[in-house]
DNA sequence: CTGTTAGCGCGTTCAA
DNA sequence: TTGAACGCGCTAACAG
């Protein structure tokens, strides 16, 4: 394994040029099947791999992609990710390409940039946590194929998006045919597309149902933790039957709370989050949620990323996955 | 930004080679500081950067570090994971190197052989969940520099773990200074050298007390769910005063159970993990735990791998980084 | 202190 | 169908 063999030993050994070894390894140019075979089976048995650097500096590509890695994150969005970066890595193991990690921050993208710059990859693919940072702004300037995984405020980039939209639409409509009638809705921050998106379909529920939301239950750029515990307060001091949560996050320090003012989960009041994640999933009870199927969003990134680097036609300038509703116990009527 | 100037035209440009180019910039050999100021401005001037896979062709590296992304994972270890890579990112980029991810499950490091045998890293950092595996005997029978995060069960593998034995044996310690009488011990795979690590703790701290563990109260090879569910009812049935959860993972579960057993934490029963995570934190009430600082660990693991490249002397074979324990709510005496 | 020459290992013209 | 020669961009050995 690993051996130190190069394409000249392959050649040499076999007698021939090393532009028909080149040739009968790539595919491409036309090369008699019979040598063709002869050279397969030989670098097979020595166990030749062409040296990926020589490879790269010859045809100027590298075959790396680099994925940013959001320096700062909450715990929640870790499994996000993780998920993620696995979906990509399958895909593009696969091919034979592989990931380069950049880390960025919201304001340190220097990774990033020197990655860049020393074209060390073929192309980048910005998760979520960046996307309305500098990041996006460096790529602009430059010639290097990029992506981005989530909402994205420039509509001339190539997204890969969650149907965040319908899948608040959805799960909101649910919410609504089972009677709740003061459903309080819990929001971060609101200068996030993917806020904006739920809140949307959030509200397009009611319409469809002809109901109107009061908008006193609508708490909007809850961002720290006391900010959460000030909304649930108020929201329960109003009457509130069920609360909706942005995310995860929120929904987490929500259940904590209702846990400090004795409210039970769903006897007291129903709780739902328009964010699913395993920290959910060990919650008792469990908690009614959207979830994303976030390996294919790493993959159809990863698959659309070489469609960009490889492919003769444009690819679409926005592809959205879609969702599943799970309700669980914390919805439940009891 | 990004321009695509070679060394050869920054040299033409300034009227001098491209070896004292290429001098002036890596520092190696020796240019007259007035060239060599010269050619460092120009260079910032148009914004030249060396293309990496070139200089790693000439240099025979390529200055990236493979680091292994456990392609199976319980949620709990993902935060353990992401704090190691940003360590490791930190470290690495301040050297100009970077992260090249390579998914490894128990049985397939095919992503990893191919990395490797491309000549695509330098060196390659295991990380925790799969030094028993395949990787370990696939990287001994080649010639590329990699340890490992973690126990591990070579002795003649370079090795960065963390003080699990004395972690363990402090925790009990305080536990016991507590005078709870019935402490139990739920067990995950007893397999794990990081579990016998724990465990030695463990008992040495009922020894070191002069105490007497009662072996009836500790549950080994608990890994489903169910199991630690019949754990802990059969520990309340004797008893118990205080469960002492192996890891994060179990520790989920155990609450969960002593929920769902209507058993309040900490007036019924105390809690305490030898692992702590973010997922715990969020928990009502927070439990105390052995707390890891993850990102030193990268970023020692990092140092570590860059010794072995570049460094002259030998690497210690095996190096520790130490705990803290963090005493919550969950044991406090009501 | 600086320049010349020769690779690093592979892909790719252009002839044959 | 094959091969010789050159180039990718950089570093290293050897002169000067």
């Amino acid at each position: 394994m690993g051996s130190n063999i190069t394409i000249d030993d392959v050649a040499k050994a076999l007698g021939i040029s090393k532009t028909t070894v080149s040739r009968a390894i790539s595919g491409r140019g036309r090369v008699s099947e019979k040598t063709k075979k002869r050279v397969l089976e030989y670098i097979k048995e020595v166990d030749y791999v062409p040296n990926a650097m020589a490879k790269g500096l010859a045809q100027r590509r590298n075959f790396n992609i680099c994925v940013t890695l959001p320096g700062d994150y909450n715990a929640m969005e870790l499994s996000f990710f993780h998920s993620i970066l696995v979906g990509i890595s399958d895909y593009l193991a696969d091919k034979e390409y592989d990931i380069l990690i950049a880390k960025v921050t919201e304001n340190d993208i220097s990774g990033l940039k020197r990655i860049v710059n020393n074209k060390k990859v073929d192309g980048v693919i910005l998760t979520r946590t960046v996307i309305d940072g500098e990041a996006i702004k460096f790529l602009k300037t430059i010639d290097m194929p990029y992506l981005a995984i989530g909402s994205c405020p420039y509509d001339d980039v190539v997204q890969i998006d969650s149907m965040n939209y319908e899948g608040a639409l959805e799960l909101t409509s649910i919410l609504l045919s089972k009677n709740f009638k003061k459903i309080s809705l819990v929001c971060g921050n609101m200068l996030h597309y993917v806020t904006s998106d739920r809140l949307n379909g959030f509200k397009d529920a009611f319409k469809q149902a002809n109901m109107k939301f009061d908008s006193s239950l609508l708490y909007a750029d809850v961002v720290s933790e006391s900010g959460i515990d000030k909304a649930v307060e108020d929201a329960l001091r109003n009457g509130t039957d069920c609360i909706v949560c942005m995310d995860d996050y929120i929904c987490t320090r929500v259940l904590r709370k209702l846990k400090t003012e004795k409210k039970k989960v769903p006897r007291d009041v129903k709780v739902a989050s328009f964010y699913g994640s395993p920290i959910l999933e060990f919650n008792v009870p469990a908690i009614t949620c959207l979830e994303y199927p976030e390996d294919e969003i790493g993959m159809l990134a990863a698959r659309t990323m070489l469609e960009m680097l490889e492919g003769e036609e444009e690819v679409p300038l926005k592809q959205r996955v879609g969702y599943n509703v799970v309700l669980k116990e914390s919805t439940k009527i009891v």
